[in-house]
DNA sequence: TTAAAAGTTTAGGGATGCCTAAATCTAATT
DNA sequence: AATTAGATTTAGGCATCCCTAAACTTTTAA
């Protein structure tokens, strides 16, 4: 049986959900896809069968290592996609996370294989977030959001969500990006926004965005 | 309503199929679209209540303003990405067309944009076909091929077709590109082949190859 | 432990885009 | 003008992928 886009994009949603847990839920899928449950119910199914995944009603799923691969495949079609864009394109950051939407089902290893050589074989997308290498597995190390910092300390910029175009603009206005330092100077009370230093500038910055943004702890 | 690939891909065909001719018959579509001539009654019903081309049962059809300006984008996508493809990522020829068939759809304007300016804003693809411009009419000239001409005469390479890739490599081994001079030095009795002289070497060349080189006459 | 809430699946249906087979129309030949 | 060959359309069907509404399980909390 051939493997539609569709199928594709279920398989991805699949991974990258299955990060840190093992079992992933239908609502789980249905709320990232923007779908109906019933959907997922669906689809699912059809790819149990396929042997792409394990599927116990009412239990959620887990691919299996068939399902893993072609997860990886798109995965990495993606990432270099948005690298390419940006990098030898001219992209900004913002726009390629949709291009590669589309793009990441249709381009051939060929196309794949002549971005990679033309990146130098890069290991990290425009968001910080880790390229598979061919045939090789994606362990994503699960770092905390900017909220989880405490006051006083400072952390390493390592990825920030890339589906919200206007989150990214912001963030690149702000110089948030993978790599930066951000000390977090205080935390207003009651959900208010962060208070942070970054490249010797104060900005105040509410919670969705801190959310967004993945760091690791710097010892300072 | 939605433009899908398919109505995209059957405007395109229409497109190309009408240079020439104004008419074009649900058998010409049908064949070159390799799809049964029902299918392609069913599609261009659909088109035409869209306002994409004008159709009175079994007259044929024809594309309106507005079917020829999506055409005219789907083929200026094509074009581009076939070079781009070649002159930018190190594609040879032969796989380009295929590449640019699924791309085609899916691409952004700004990715379109982007290409073209990263190649200079071109005019002929790699099989010397006219790249329309934005918004701007194709009118392609129509061409003879190397069939017809004389023996004892050369001819211009215009343009090449792009579809059959081991054909493409057939030619690049023989030299013949767009821009290539050919002088036919004979031609076999009973369909024989056509002996050239091409860059100083003779070959003898069948005439499906033959078939598929158009050229303009030199008068030498 | 049981009832409500939350999550999941089943049932039935719609749109797209393709197919084959049968019916119908057009054009060509006699 | 009638027959016939070829082109075209209609009818009915299949696969994909989505939906809502209703039924059913599981989990949670009283």
């Amino acid at each position: 049986m051939m493997i539609t886009h569709a199928m594709e994009d279920y398989l991805k949603t699949v991974y990258l959900l299955q990060e840190g847990q093992e079992k992933v839920s239908t609502s789980a899928i249905a709320q990232q896809m923007e779908v109906s449950a019933a959907s997922v119910t669906g689809m699912i199914r059809k790819l149990a069968t396929m042997g792409l995944l394990d599927y116990t009603s009412y239990q959620g799923v887990e691919l299996t290592e068939g399902g893993q691969k072609i997860a990886q495949e798109i995965i990495r079609h993606h990432r270099l996609l948005e690298l390419y864009l940006v990098e030898i394109m001219g992209f900004t950051w913002d726009k390629v996370h949709d291009e590669a939407d589309k793009l990441e089902h249709v381009i051939s290893e060929e196309f794949e294989e002549r971005m990679s050589e033309a990146l130098g074989h890069p290991t990290t997308d425009p968001h910080g977030h880790a390229i598979p290498a061919k045939d090789g597995a994606l362990q994503e190390v699960t770092y905390e959001t900017l909220t989880e910092v405490d006051a006083g300390n400072s952390a390493t910029v390592q990825h920030v969500n890339d589906n919200n175009p206007e989150m990214l603009r912001y963030l690149d206005q702000l110089g948030i990006l993978p790599g930066t330092v951000v000390h977090v100077i205080a935390k207003e009370p009651f959900n208010g926004p962060l208070r942070l230093r970054i490249d010797q500038t104060e900005h105040f910055v509410g919670l969705e965005v801190a959310g967004n943004v993945f760091v690791s702890p710097q010892t300072t």
